[in-house]
DNA sequence: AATTATTTTAACCATTTGGTTAAAAATAAT
DNA sequence: ATTATTTTTAACCAAATGGTTAAAATAATT
């Protein structure tokens, strides 16, 4: 924020084409982008892209980093934290929503290069020690359970169920705006909705 | 199931054909599969993969419909049934996951398709008057309302829940199981439990 | 101003890709 | 047995694709 603002429009040659790869790659996947679209979209030589980034895998390897981090980062710190699960649920719920709205294409991406290619996640896993962090969230859940302040759940169910209604709206979007017969602002209001009802819905869920 | 047990193996090169191609698109997409590939796995010419089928999207187009189908068909079905709501649920839930075992590549495979290109819905969604369908089960949802039995919910959240809960496993299969550290059989495990509890989480989530 | 280093381009290259063609096998019809 | 039809193949083809190279344009250094 500092002085960021004074050489921001412009960008570099390379943040430019990175910014038309995040574009293609994550619309289009690893095997429908192109490098040609690629540096046409930036304006310039399809040989500049390989000058500043080599292959695209290497390219390809950058963005996915960058949308795996967004994937995963936020959320969990805030598994981990020390706040009361209700509490917990309402701010993973909002904050997915937030993260989602505004990358809308990021879910689908990293579900679906994982699936093509599940070694990526390998390297990329290692920090986000997730045993820990899992190990923690049931402490607090088994808590919750033994207290009788919800019914009995397993932190694994709970966390898939929290995002699986968080982003499934995202992954599935084009195709439920059709099914569903709605516009653009149709949806977008339908996930403000969402964004309201769906911590309530799933303490609902669990509590006793 | 009368005589096709007679001329079952060996099916015809057509049959062979659609067979591979059908795993080849589920599993790497329009722009991933590849011709040569599927008549390589097909033990035939490529020749004869268009002397079938023409062209490659033509032979996509086919996939792509029945995976469609396979979507949205039955589901339909039950959305309309004449059935108490949460033993409507419950079946909904049960198909589902029945389903999506049975047709793992499916979701994935048709969100990505309509994502990439979103016209290819349009024709084969005419038939399936969804419009009347969701009506009907929003009547459903208000009478139980107004009856007490369950909180206020739209038949449009509602859905999305129960599908989001049913799919979403299966689509980010492959990430779950790197980042929860489980082998395919922890997996499968997981899901048998999900099967059972899934329709209770979503009828504990909107009953009063 | 001259030299050096960096950035950008145009022209290629080899491989892959979807698709075609003409002929050969295999099968069915006569 | 011969002819006609259908199925299958090998050899191509043009376009697209990821990538390279050598030269030109631009910026930095001396």
């Amino acid at each position: 924020m500092v002085k960021s603002w004074i050489k921001k429009k412009d960008k570099t040659t390379e943040e430019a084409i990175l910014q038309v790869a995040r574009k293609a790659f994550t619309q289009k996947g690893l095997s429908g982008a192109r490098m040609q679209d690629i540096a046409d979209e930036a304006g310039i030589n399809k040989a500049l892209v390989h000058y500043y980034f080599e292959s695209k895998e290497k390219l390809f390897g950058l963005i996915f980093d960058q949308e795996f981090e967004k994937f995963f980062s936020s959320l969990v710190v805030l598994i981990s934290a020390d706040i009361p699960l209700f509490e917990k649920i309402e701010q993973i719920v909002s904050l997915d929503i937030e993260r989602l709205s505004q990358f809308p294409d990021m879910p689908l991406f990293v579900i679906n290069e994982v699936s093509r290619n599940p070694e990526i996640m390998a390297k990329r896993l290692k920090r986000l020690q997730q045993k820990t962090v899992m190990e923690g969230f049931q402490k607090q859940i088994n808590s919750e359970i033994k207290k009788g302040n919800i019914k009995s759940i397993s932190a694994e169910q709970l966390l898939i169920n929290i995002q699986s209604l968080s982003i499934f709206p995202f992954i599935a979007k084009p195709m439920l705006k059709k099914v569903l017969q709605k516009t653009e602002k149709d949806y977008q209001e339908m996930i403000q909705v969402r964004k309201k009802e769906l911590a309530t819905f799933i303490i609902n869920a669990i509590k006793n």
